[in-house]
DNA sequence: ATGGCTTCATAGTGAAGA
């Protein structure tokens, strides 16, 4: 079974590369955060078209999550159920048997923010639900931007981040705490290249520079195998690409 | 260089992202 995560940064944009991406990579469960769009524009006959299901949480502008997947999405649950939130960050619904949980993780835009503490809260929130949710689905994946590059090895340059939004002690035990879950960065479960990331600005030629932060994750219950798990850097080489890119997890 | 790009909402610029 294959799990997959991208931050798309606008559906409508991004619509063709998905479709593309679907075809080309056949996963099982695609989890998308930032589609910008209002559910009465969800480009749904579009991907069912393309031999998926989807379930989706949006609005207009900001924020918006959504699953696709090839056996139906069962069981969906919009938005973190201990957290009053206007904002569209979360889905989840259960797939073949495995809990997914995709979410969007507010930015936080700088530590000395408003947003700052909103993350925080936002997080601990997370962290609270899924202690439980764990208890009633043991086999659970956790998929998504998640805001946080959790070691320095995630950062293209940890002194200039160093204690940074994305990469501050706060946020990194944030990270840590949802480890103790019992959860797993499937990413770290095997040898990687060094300076892999999921992310790269798209000013200063960030991405040609490798300039990045690895900051899309999928975290997995120990209940679930894992036997691969890889950042694909090709959407990112595309006209016009999301700032981010697709990371993927094959269950055993 | 508190900048740079990209998107959206809007109709000239501003917010937000990370």
């Amino acid at each position: 079974m294959k799990l997959a995560t991208w931050n798309v940064n606008s559906l409508k944009v991004r619509l063709e590369q998905v479709k593309n991406w679907l075809a080309e990579n056949q996963p099982d469960v695609l989890c998308l955060q930032e589609t910008k769009t209002e559910d009465a524009n969800f480009p749904l006959s579009e991907l069912q078209q393309a031999g998926y299901q989807v379930v989706y949480c949006g609005q207009k502008t900001y924020n918006g999550v959504a699953i696709i997947s090839k056996l139906p999405a069962l069981d969906v649950q919009y938005g973190l159920p201990n957290f009053e939130d206007q904002q569209k960050r979360v889905i989840a619904a259960t797939v073949n048997g495995v809990r997914i949980v995709c979410v969007y993780i507010p930015n936080g835009e700088s530590v000395d923010s408003d947003k700052y503490p909103y993350k925080l809260a936002w997080l601990a929130a997370l962290q609270a639900w899924l202690k439980d949710e764990l208890q009633l689905y043991p086999k659970l994946a956790l998929l998504g931007d998640y805001n946080i590059a959790p070691e320095d090895r995630d950062v293209h340059d940890p002194v200039a981040w160093a204690g940074k939004v994305l990469c501050s002690e706060p946020e990194r035990s944030a990270f840590m705490g949802l480890q103790k879950l019992g959860l797993r960065d499937a990413f770290r479960l095997f040898e990687q290249a060094e300076k892999s990331y999921s992310w790269w600005d798209y000013r200063m030629m960030g991405f040609r520079r490798n300039h990045g932060l690895r900051i899309d994750h999928i975290l997995l219950s120990s209940a679930l195998e894992c036997t691969a798990c890889s950042i694909d850097k090709a959407p990112r080489k595309l006209e016009r690409p999301s700032d981010h890119t697709p990371v993927w997890a094959n269950l055993a």
